[in-house]
DNA sequence: GACTCGTGGGA
DNA sequence: TTCCCAAGAGT
């Protein structure tokens, strides 16, 4: 979008590529002037995180763990609580897993969780509660790829190492207007970063992707770098995923104060040894309420309906245990389990 | 390298 | 309503 009118007499300033025949001083002036012109842009339109009160080490590794392919206002709530549980990270070493695992309920991929957890307990037991200072140090620990370990390293401890996620690879292809595989964007983005504010620059070339040079319908007419761009608004080809469609029926079996839970196996592909409402066969049961709910590639239509024992034995429920209400919440739930207790008062 | 892992919300 | 996808990592 806004091609003609935002490119005006652009042509000559866009930014050259790294490896072009350009004069070096010409382009190092180009690089120069938009690192100013997206720092400038940063500071007076990010916006107001949790994270970005201040740059303690362990509160930007949580915050960087739960932001991994997931929103921002998916992960705000759940890091207010979590922080409030773990206000650091001998809190976090010395909690159970399975307490760990409650407090993300709902966020998704319990991997990380479960990783975050591990990797705390090494710091604690080994490192002295410190976390390690540097990008390849932080690398070693358990759920911290090349991204995370750069964004920690620069945020918390002013390294000059780039990030490159989903926004900043986006944010290179239209800028160079190229497409580009990622070690070519893990060196084009070390290019580009602001070496005396690396940490800004970083969440600079994030937040622009993430509000401005978003995947459609960018808004170029207010993006701080469109003079060097030199494909405004390029759409990106993203590989379609099919979502299947599928229905299912769950038992909400409640008896004196207390819920048939059951528990998944602890060798579950997905949520492993997380807890979730008996899935039953449909029949006969009365019908509280019917909802939508989707886990990674599969998009359910769930029904959830009330049942007494007869209704349970009569279906596949594994065996359970019945929780008492107050104590769902130290439970590690499913997405789904969690969001029908909430509808249906239950916590 | 291709797959897989969860979820909620916006277009 | 349906579909796309978001601050990746591990295998």
């Amino acid at each position: 979008m806004g091609k003609s009118a935002t490119r005006t007499g652009a042509k000559a300033e866009s930014l050259p590529p790294c490896s072009g025949f350009e004069e070096k001083a010409v382009r190092l002036k180009a690089i120069g002037e938009l690192r100013a012109a997206l720092r400038e842009w940063y500071a007076q339109h990010k916006r107001e995180l949790p994270w970005r009160q201040n740059t303690d080490a362990y509160r930007v590794w949580v915050s960087e763990i739960m932001l991994q392919q997931t929103r921002v206002a998916a992960v705000l709530e759940h890091y207010r609580i979590f922080l409030n549980a773990f206000p650091n990270i001998e809190a976090l070493a010395s909690a159970s897993e399975q307490r760990v695992l409650a407090l993300w309920s709902g966020l998704g991929y319990y991997r990380r969780a479960r990783m975050l957890h591990q990797a705390g307990r090494v710091v604690v037991s080994e490192l002295g509660g410190m976390l390690p200072r540097d990008a390849e140090a932080l690398r070693k620990l358990p759920g911290v790829g090349r991204y995370t370990a750069s964004a920690i390293a620069s945020i918390a401890y002013g390294e000059s190492t780039a990030v490159v996620d989903g926004n900043v690879e986006r944010v290179l292809s239209r800028l160079d207007g190229e497409p580009r595989d990622n070690a070519s964007a893990w060196r084009r983005a070390q290019e580009l970063l602001d070496a005396r504010h690396p940490g800004e620059w970083n969440q600079a070339m994030m937040e622009l992707g993430a509000t401005v040079c978003t995947p459609r319908a960018p808004q170029c007419v207010a993006c701080p770098v469109r003079f060097w761009c030199r494909a405004p608004g390029a759409e990106m080809d993203r590989p379609r995923a099919a979502r299947k469609q599928m229905e299912m029926t769950r038992a909400l079996i409640e008896r004196a104060g207390r819920v048939y839970l059951v528990q998944r196996p602890g060798d579950a592909a997905k949520m492993a040894g997380m807890w979730e409402l008996p899935e039953c066969d449909a029949g006969g049961a009365k019908e509280l309420c019917v909802l939508r709910h989707s886990i990674t590639d599969t998009d359910y239509k769930v029904r959830v309906v009330s049942g007494g024992m007869k209704a349970l034995l009569a279906n596949r429920a594994r065996a359970g245990r019945w929780v008492p209400i107050e104590e769902i919440e130290r439970l590690p739930l499913t997405g789904l389990t969690r969001k029908i207790l909430r509808k249906q008062g239950l916590r």
